[in-house]
DNA sequence: GCCAACGTTGGC
DNA sequence: GCCAACGTTGGC
């Protein structure tokens, strides 16, 4: 089992929206970049995903979640009226894929970027490849992130 | 709001 | 296939 960081404009989609959402789950589409998707393709049911607010202040792990089922085509990509559409990618060859996910909890005291920043975790993509929404952890970052979420009495 | 870093596009 | 130009992401 692997684990995830999911990161989300919280203006776009917060840990909110997804614990509002019906069973508390959504597909997470819309996602338009290669490497990203390739870990969305990635991702198996029962993974475990972390929700990660970009573009926010501040800049955070917020809450947890759980694969609910793995990959289908996103059909965002289909739809001429979304902000997703993607003319290049069709149901015959779908380009973009989206699994989806199940919110657990929303964190009491969210894990900043600032007190990951001070932790092995600044070796993890979440560091060097900032721009990257879709990013596998390690068994080594998962430790770190359980134990700073433990600290901090979020679990 | 700025801008660095990075990904994508398209001319050649 | 290279690479300049351009667009986007996301931290700050």
């Amino acid at each position: 089992m692997s684990a995830w960081l999911l990161k989300s404009e919280p203006e776009a989609f917060s840990i909110d929206d997804l614990l509002a959402a019906p069973g508390q789950a959504s597909l997470w589409d819309g996602v338009r970049n290669y490497m990203a998707r390739n870990n969305l393709v990635a991702m198996k049911k029962g993974d475990r995903a972390f929700f990660y607010h970009s573009n926010a202040r501040p800049t955070a792990i917020v809450g947890e979640m759980v694969v609910l089922a793995e990959a289908v085509p996103d059909v965002t990509a289909f739809d001429t009226n979304s902000k997703y559409f993607d003319a290049k990618s069709s149901p015959e060859k779908p380009r973009w894929f989206a699994p989806k996910l199940r919110g657990i909890r929303k964190f009491k005291t969210p894990l900043t970027r600032e007190v990951m920043a001070e932790t092995d975790l600044r070796k993890s993509p979440i560091f060097t490849n900032s721009r990257l929404s879709v990013i596998p952890l390690t068994a080594a970052d998962t430790r770190i992130i359980d134990r700073l979420l433990k600290q901090a009495g979020n679990l």
